[in-house]
RNA sequence: GGCUCGUUAGUCUAGGGGUCUAGGACGUCUCCCUUUCACGGAGAAGAUCAGGGGUUCAAAUCCCCUACGGGCUACCA
């Protein structure tokens, strides 16, 4: 057995900050977190922002973020004082709150702050005659490109300098000329390589070319710094997008000149859009930062808004089930138990659509399955925003509002249309559908109905649901109306609209109050 | 164009030579429950397992070709 197979779990998620993670990336980090804490391991959260160019202000935060709100926060990674650090203009602020006061054994984890280490493996390799500089400018370089793309050939640098005398390359180099540094891959022969999902992979050294592993301004490619920091952070699976295949050999091929033991490699399938494109933000893929709650009182900590209403914990459950299956029937998966079945083994090869309605479906489930009050916490943010609600509700109008939600809980499917659904608690009086006013207020005999019954219900004593229901049913017969015709005009003339919770828990949450002004303004005003 | 990965119903998937007349889930449709909607329950439609060749007594499952889709093809990640 390797050494691999028995070294602690340690896998990581190495994004780059240029931009809010969308779940695709999430997918990629879900996995890797589930593997690390189905073996006890470690979860490492690594930023590799060594394209300073690209940064985007905010990104930093956003990645983090949402590792918290999805309940997969890192066990190493970056911490208060490196976040300090950084520069404010270029990655935006991150609240310390949400960074840990000590970042791990292996700091630090922004590759920007790992130079000199990159520097001295890119020594050894020159050293070693394992690679070399070259001076070719980025134009020549691209009009080498533009050339074979107007003959339709592919593009392949063409080694220049592999075999340069170093002594007068370094000469150069010292005397200030730019240059970059270029690995040596192997001219000829198979590179294999082991894919934990696909089995081996193999390509021709011919189709290979010497890839920069040091550039311009000093900063290493992803190439070089993820395969240093791998073997560094003594990371032992390497779960990333499929996207990564083709420059694979590159990698096999640096481990295996720096004489390391290569990690296992797992490639994961994409997650696909409608259009099943990769998924990006040019195809409609939206960041997912969530609101944050604590854990203690529910209260949300930060004022995000959520991947569309969705509950972190539904995200997880219908996100882990894209391109990996835990190999029977189950779906609805707990997260613990989700823990505790993934695997590699059942990471599928194939690119997946992920299904919209399938996560609101299990949105709604998980949404039932949470207490009223906590559902109430939750949807609070949401209120809030539609201004149905204080900023700061007293005891008193909370608990309204935990019984109002509790009326809609079934009939949620995200949080985001808590506001549209329970409107009508909290408006004066309710909006009016014109359709269903027309239907059941203006027609025939039911203003009568409506005003005999608001009467009757001005000294009615037994304010509950039995009693109300009692009370309505005898107005109603009265009025010789059956079924839907009993309560349809009531439901309209106290909600505005059709459809909604049963009519007499509702006017019991409503209370004497609310329901007799609003059967009154139904029957005279509309 | 080159390289490379993939291909089971609209979607996510199970399955890895015989038990597959292909199982589950979302979505769709029908019915039941019911004061409406929803929830819940019952059922239905929907897949010649991309196509074609092999291998085998036997292939969704193994091999090859083709087609289609994705990805990569930077001193980006």
């Amino acid at each position: 057995m390797t050494d691999a197979a028995t070294r602690r779990v340690r896998t990581r998620y190495a994004p780059s900050p240029t931009g809010s993670p969308h779940v695709g990336n999430l997918r990629t980090a879900l996995f890797s977190y589930l593997l690390a804490k189905r073996f006890g391991g470690d979860f490492i959260l690594r930023v590799e922002d060594t394209d300073q160019t690209r940064l985007v202000p905010g990104a930093l935060n956003d990645i983090i973020q949402s590792l918290r709100t999805m309940g997969m926060m890192y066990d190493e990674g970056p911490d208060v004082l490196s976040v300090e650090k950084l520069d404010k203009e270029k990655y935006g602020d991150v609240p310390s709150e949400l960074l840990p006061t000590f970042g791990g054994d292996h700091a630090p984890y922004f590759q920007s702050q790992r130079l000199p280490r990159y520097r001295e493996v890119v020594d050894t390799l020159l050293a070693e005659g394992k690679a070399y500089y070259a001076f070719e400018t980025r134009e020549e370089l691209d009009a080498q490109r533009a050339a074979c793309e107007a003959r339709k050939i592919p593009f392949l640098y063409d080694r220049k300098y592999r075999d340069y005398d170093m002594a007068e390359a370094k000469g150069r180099v010292e005397a200030g000329e730019e240059s970059v540094v270029r690995f040596k891959m192997p001219l000829t022969g198979a590179i294999i390589a082991e894919d934990a999902v696909r089995g081996e992979l193999s390509w021709d050294a011919t189709s290979q070319d010497d890839f920069v592993i040091l550039k311009g301004d000093g900063y290493p490619p992803y190439h070089l710094a993820a395969i240093v920091d791998d073997h560094d952070m003594q990371i032992t699976h390497v779960l990333r997008g499929e996207e990564w295949i083709p420059s694979y050999p590159k990698h096999i091929e640096l481990i295996r000149a720096l004489g390391w033991e290569a990690p296992v490699f797992v490639h994961t399938p994409s997650i696909l859009g409608p259009e099943k494109k990769k998924l990006s933000k040019r195809n409609g893929a939206q960041p997912v930062t969530g609101v944050i709650f604590d854990k203690q009182t529910n209260e949300p900590i930060y004022g995000y808004v959520d991947y569309e209403g969705i509950l972190p914990e539904a995200l997880l459950n219908a996100l882990v089930l894209v391109g990996w299956s835990p190999g029977d029937d189950s779906e609805v998966m707990p997260r613990d138990e989700i823990v505790r079945k993934f695997d590699i083994s059942g990471i599928s090869a194939s690119p997946g659509v992920f299904d919209k309605d399938k996560l609101i479906w299990m949105n709604g489930l998980y949404i039932r399955e949470l207490p009223q009050a906590v559902l109430a916490q939750r949807s609070l943010p949401y209120l809030k925003r539609a201004k149905l609600v204080p900023e700061s509700p007293t005891e008193e109008e909370m608990a309204y509002i935990v019984q109002v939600v509790a009326l809609e809980q079934e009939r949620i499917k995200t949080l985001a249309e808590t506001p549209d659904l329970t409107e009508y608690f909290f408006l004066p009086l309710p909006n009016y559908l014109e359709k269903s006013a027309d239907k059941w207020i203006r027609k025939g005999t039911a203003k009568a109905y409506l005003s005999n019954l608001a009467a009757f219900l001005e000294s009615y004593s037994d304010w509950t649901h039995d009693g109300l229901e009692e009370a309505v049913r005898q107005i109603g017969a009265k009025h010789e109306r059956e079924r839907g015709d009993i309560t349809h005009p009531v439901r309209v003339a106290l909600s505005g609209r059709e459809n909604g919770p049963g009519l007499f828990e509702m006017m019991a949450v409503l209370g004497r109050e609310r329901v007799l002004a609003r059967l009154t303004h139904a029957v005279q005003n509309v």
